[in-house]
DNA sequence: AGCACGCCGACT
DNA sequence: GTCGGCGTGCTC
């Protein structure tokens, strides 16, 4: 009997870490592994002999941190480093290494390297992204001290005979690998379990599952299968087996094994189980995932993506600009940053996937990042078409289940694309050949809390360490981004005409404070908009109407005295919704119905609404149009947003109402007409960026208008026409908004022409919050020459769920001047004693200071 | 972040 | 008299 080892891995071209033969240093007993945990550094662990073989830096691990089992990476394996970094102490030894999965390469781990520096976030918080979110069960585990327990020691301590027998097998099962207490071969009452526990022969603790687990492989005997049988893939099965004697390995994962056969890990459960019958292998699973018994390998292993959708792709003919645009994209050798500046409906994801292609063909992979919410179906499936290769989907909706088997998909090594959002970007791909970002100016790919990187920037980077080229699309590119192409950071390649000939809608504005309203019933309704309205359902075409509020009314009025109702925690107007028949605050929970009589002055009985919401335009529409198919789409709608493509492209609806959720990435070719009902609405806010937001949303909800052969129309409420903007967006010209924009932001000296970071404090108030945003001060007049400190002051939204929220910006023109007082007020506030208990939050490019 | 250890209020 | 609050401090 000889062990029979697999390389789950095949080896990669260019994969430096682990060479080939393996090299191995003499004896690695120490590494050091950076864990999941908010922490700055990396710990070091002693690695057990039976682990050691080929351990590298990227290699994932369980390692011991208190009581708990943490999955981590390692980061280092030079033992002098590794030694200092001890300090003294003993090192606790790693507990298994999770063979078959997915690794951390140079390139990722330079990438959370440096954006833990940036956004100034712990090590290991920046780690958190590019693992993923992993359960714990709670597992039976042999007691440490058990290995020295003898059966005389379980006498003296008073373990009770009849325990004797069961502990013994359990302490052998245990010794291979934690179960959980269901899985236990034998029945144990509950107070023998007591007793077992009590005299320190079992404990409890909680492990990660990562199914699926490892599996060791052990060839019994040589090959005794026939050649006449040699094509069952029973036999080629076997031959892989054996094949991967040499170099021998650490073991061999499921899916690495269904890959190297070209088949599904559900074709291989037979053949292997055959082989196990057979007395020809046998397989265990190492103790490298908490606990999951073989069954269930390999019941939840069937779901793993293996099936490649074959191409069905009929060449495409490109326009002569899409054709430019991608062969430039193509030229590039290594790193090299594209902006893809294109009008809504230019056909740029044509443009995306002939450099997919491109990639995939030199065997590479490609890894697409979209908004939030265009990952819909149809996205999906218009890549997978067209590129005939495996395509890996990654978004919030995945459950932990999906997201496992993607990930583990994503070890093995063969070209593949990844679609997804934001935080598929630490997506462990390897040998990427291009990165995109698409609709690259979307705020979405700003992370909102937790560590707030920004995607775009972040992809940026990273394809600058893979040595790729990555494209950022858009037809509203940022300010940032069109700063970047012009001085020469990004290349700029323009995308000008619909494919097609499909001509851009007109644009009209109308002028609320000259225009009639339609009418008492439909306030919201200038008369040019309702009419067109009206036109559009006579042609039996398809309407759009966009308003930035859901809700029924911004706030409700108390009729006696004047009072308007706003939530006690955030102190803002409080909506009402009609569909709950609750006032519901959108900044918290907070949700109570209409009183009977006015808080304030304890008479008035009767309220009205005031302003107006999505359920209140629909309430309008169904006055003005009685016959018109209406469909609301916000958050509160019961439709599925990934519904919504299907309902308007088979015409079950005329009028489509909604929030931002409207205006994204939709492409339903019978919609001639958008209404913009509040052109102004994002104007109101203090923040510098509000222009820029409003353009972006005008032009992209403009967009929806006449995709196809028809001729779309555009209104837009306003009242302000006169506003450089709107002007812009009445005809298309973006370079004219974006000149006067940066224009205004270089009088005023704001990004893209200089660098800023907010520190926001909240809690609530009381002596502490006081003393901190004293120490925040102090430390904010401290700041380096070259960088400008404002504030700390209330933020324009003064409390939520009634905590005070306090902001501080700081802005300088030269980015580490930025980083350096960032981290000189951050090393003052760590010695505060309050730092424990209030947290400042760094946000570095900002998007809103709210 | 977890988790333990440790010191003060309302309960069987 | 104990259960349990969360205030500090540590985790290789």
């Amino acid at each position: 009997m000889y062990p029979l080892h697999l390389t789950p891995l095949p080896q990669l071209a260019g994969e430096r870490e682990r060479p080939q033969p393996p090299q191995e240093p003499t004896s690695i007993v120490l590494i050091s592994v950076l864990l999941p945990r908010p922490f700055h550094l990396p710990f070091t662990y002693s690695v057990p002999a039976n682990l050691e073989r080929g351990i590298a830096c990227g290699d994932l691990v369980i390692a011991p941190l208190g009581k708990q089992r943490l999955v981590g990476c390692v980061w280092s394996i030079d033992q002098e480093a590794c030694e200092a970094q001890l300090s003294g102490k003993t090192p606790r030894p790693i507990c298994a290494r999770l063979v078959g999965a997915p690794r951390l390469k140079d390139p990722l781990r330079a990438l959370i390297t440096r954006l833990a520096h940036y956004y100034h976030c712990p090590l290991g918080e920046a780690l958190k992204l590019a693992l993923p979110s992993i359960s714990t069960q709670r597992a039976l585990t042999l007691n440490p001290q058990q290995e020295t327990l003898s059966l005389e020691a379980w006498e003296e301590r008073g373990l009770p005979r009849a325990l004797w027998e069961p502990a013994a097998q359990l302490s052998h099962l245990l010794k291979q690998r934690p179960l959980k207490a269901l899985d236990v071969p034998f029945s144990i009452s509950k107070l023998e379990w007591a007793a077992l526990h009590e005299h320190g022969v079992v404990c409890t603790e909680e492990l990660p599952t990562l199914s699926p687990p490892v599996l060791m492989v052990r060839c019994e005997r040589p090959s005794v299968i026939s050649a006449k049988r040699a094509l069952s893939l029973t036999a080629r099965l076997h031959l892989a087996l054996e094949k991967a004697l040499d170099p021998p390995q650490e073991g061999v994962s499921l899916p690495a094994l269904a890959a190297q056969l070209e088949t599904s890990v559900g074709k291989l459960k037979k053949p292997l189980r055959a082989l196990i019958e057979a007395g020809v292998v046998s397989v265990t699973i190492r103790q490298t995932c908490g606990v999951s018994p073989l069954e269930e390998v390999e019941i939840e292993t069937q779901a793993l993506p293996t099936e490649h959708a074959h191409s069905t792709f009929t060449p495409f003919s490109l326009t002569q600009e899409q054709r430019e645009a991608s062969e430039r994209i193509m030229e590039a050798e290594g790193f090299e940053a594209f902006l893809l500046h294109g009008v809504t409906g230019s056909g740029k994801t044509e443009v995306y996937l002939e450099v997919i292609e491109r990639a995939l063909e030199q065997g590479k992979s490609a890894l697409v990042l979209v908004p939030e919410i265009g990952l819909t179906p149809q996205t999906m499936r218009r890549f997978q078409e067209r590129l005939g290769v495996e395509v890996l989907p990654w978004h919030s909706a995945l459950s932990p289940r999906e997201r496992l088997d993607v990930w583990w998909a994503l070890a093995q090594p063969h070209p593949k694309v990844l679609i997804g959002a934001r935080s598929a970007l630490f997506a462990p791909l390897s040998e990427l050949g291009v990165i995109v970002v698409d609709e690259s100016h979307d705020s979405s790919y700003k992370q909102g809390e937790g560590v707030r990187y920004h995607a775009r920037d972040m992809a940026v980077l990273r394809a600058m360490l893979e040595g790729c080229p990555v494209v950022m699309g858009s037809a509203t590119p940022s300010l940032e981004c069109i700063h970047n192409a012009s001085s020469g950071k990004y290349v700029h390649l323009q995308l000008k005409q619909r494919p097609l000939n499909a001509q851009l809608p007109d644009v009209h504005l109308i002028d609320l404070k000259t225009t009639r309203v339609v009418s008492d019933n439909a306030p919201a309704f200038s008369l040019p908009l309702a009419q067109a309205l009206s036109a559009c359902l006579k042609r039996g075409e398809q309407s759009i109407l966009y308003l930035n509020r859901r809700g029924f009314s911004q706030s409700v009025r108390c009729l006696s005295c004047g009072f308007i109702f706003k939530c006690r925690a955030c102190e803002l107007s409080l909506p009402w919704h009609q569909k709950t028949g609750l006032l519901e605050c959108h900044h918290c929970e907070f949700k109570a119905p209409l009183p009977q009589h006015c808080p304030d002055c304890h008479q008035g009985s009767s309220f009205a609404p005031i302003g107006r919401g999505t359920e209140r335009i629909e309430q309008q529409v169904k006055s003005l149009f009685p016959t018109a198919r209406v469909l609301r789409l916000d958050r509160d709608s019961d439709l599925n947003p990934l519904a919504l493509e299907r309902v308007m492209r088979e015409g079950e609806v005329d009028v489509l109402i909604g929030t931002q959720m409207v205006t994204k990435g939709h492409d339903f070719p019978n919609v001639t007409l958008v209404g913009v009902l509040d052109a102004d609405g994002a104007l109101g806010l203090p923040d510098f960026r509000a222009a820029e937001r409003s353009y972006q949303l005008i032009s992209q909800v403009s967009g929806r208008a006449g995709r196809s052969t028809q001729k779309g129309e555009v209104y837009l409420q306003t009242y302000r026409p006169d506003d450089e903007l709107l002007q812009a967006a009445r005809f298309h010209d973006f370079g004219r908004f974006a000149s006067h924009e940066m224009s205004l932001r270089r009088a005023v000296g704001y990004p893209p022409l200089s660098f800023m970071a907010t520190l926001r404090l909240e809690g609530e108030q009381g002596e502490l919050l006081s003393l901190a945003l004293t120490d925040l001060s102090k430390a904010l007049s401290l700041v380096p020459l070259g960088v400008s400190a404002q504030g700390p002051n209330l933020a324009p939204i003064e409390q939520v769920r009634g905590r005070k929220r306090w902001i501080a910006a700081l802005r300088s023109p030269q980015r580490p001047l930025l980083h350096k007082a960032l981290d000189q007020i951050m090393n003052l506030l760590l010695k505060t004693s309050w730092s424990r208990s209030l947290r400042v939050i760094i946000d570095v490019d900002p998007l809103d200071f709210l």
